[in-house]
DNA sequence: GAAATAGTGTCTATGAGACAGTATATA
DNA sequence: TATATACTGTCTCATAGACACTATTTC
């Protein structure tokens, strides 16, 4: 058993997404302490053992206290570790990714602190942070197309052509429309809402019929959608 | 920054898996030191700071020292953290998964040490180990099916009937025998060996064309094989 | 009715499984 | 020649993409 001094020090990065205006965006909060103190960086914080159980408690923890949100699509991405990745020596970083609609951002009362970077224009991140976003992405563009992923960026009740949007915005793809709603509905991971109908506008003609995702779990599929 | 005291303990472990007649195995190792010292588990050490630039290395460090081995495929699974999983409290294992053919394993002088479990009749082992070899026999399955993971545990040349053997002994399947063929063909992850045959012996009667991969990289593909 | 979006039906091409058939070795 | 394994060719079926067509709304 290591001396204590030598021990890396251990952190729980989450890298938040969400959508706006039909593209991606990272949740990016100021930093409250050195280093980097007041820079923007990925959502993260110590392990509380005495409080934690274990990390994905620890996650939790930190996204509900640093950007009120609890109940949110969260999956352990990658642990990044080394001696440059932070100026206090050498450090492990446990790093999660996370999904939220918009909305939910928006009613949260913390999610005021929070800064919306569209990804394509995302600023130069502390530590090795522009490498967790990179990982991110590539696991949520990738796990995108055979899963039912980009569903946790939409909010509860939302239409066929937005739930296709989604996925098109997530993984940069134009999806084929009758083999989107072939593959979805053969999936069986969405329910109707019965009644349910989208409002319809001078842009937005024809309302379209409502749905709802099919439980709370990730589906992994056998196929590409 | 947390004192020193409330650290995790932080640990790499890496689940190293073969091909013993046909079926999967996993190399053990019996603990040198306390806890559970003398019992067999997976293959793991502390990070050391002062030698290791990052995870990567200290993994490598760890498999080079203790199983001989080195240049195996190795890929990070996942970590594994909390207050109950290690009886000297809070600790955080980055996990690893590996592959190596058989062959290696036994010329590797260390490997001696090495005790190979078939996976389906594994020993109870310490901490969480058997949840983290779970997990890396669901990652390896899984990745197994579109990708090139299972020729990490053939030797350098085989034949297309072993290759398709290792693709059936991961995954649990009986693959389609003249797909297969077109499938690998067509992903130019192998090439033939000129002039290279297998042995023919009274139970192996026409000899086989040897292969080889590719390149040393993993190769995923856009389909299942 | 024109325009725009929502949603359906159907043709075709691709690719995987099934399996028959051919090739090459041992004994 | 009998047998066992290696390898190839081809038929059929499932599924995805293309795209024409119908449906429902606003203005």
């Amino acid at each position: 058993m290591p001396d204590q001094n030598t021990r890396p020090i251990v952190t729980v990065d989450a890298a938040l997404f969400t959508i706006v205006d039909g593209a991606l965006a990272l949740a990016l909060l100021e930093r409250a302490a050195a280093p980097f103190q007041g820079r923007p960086a990925l959502i993260g914080g110590y392990i509380h053992p005495e409080e934690d159980r274990d990390i994905a408690d620890a996650v939790h923890r930190i996204i509900r206290n640093k950007a009120g949100l609890r109940d949110i699509f969260i999956e352990q991405l990658a642990t990044f570790g080394g001696v440059r990745r932070d100026p206090r020596g050498w450090s492990v970083s446990v790093a999660y990714y996370a999904l939220v609609p918009k909305e939910r951002l928006s009613a949260a009362k913390a999610g005021a602190a929070l800064k919306l970077a569209p990804i394509d224009r995302l600023p130069e991140l502390p530590f090795d942070h522009n490498a967790i976003v990179a990982a991110a992405l590539a696991r949520l563009r990738n796990k995108s197309s055979y899963s039912s992923l980009p569903t946790f960026l939409l909010p509860e009740e939302f239409s066929f052509p937005e739930l296709k949007a989604v996925y098109d915005t997530v993984m940069g793809t134009a999806l084929n429309d009758s083999a989107f709603r072939r593959k979805i509905g053969d999936l069986k991971i969405i329910e109707e809402v019965p009644e349910g109908r989208s409002a319809a506008t001078a842009q937005r003609k024809r309302p379209a019929q409502l749905y709802r995702r099919k439980g709370s779990a990730l589906v992994e599929f056998d196929r590409t959608v």
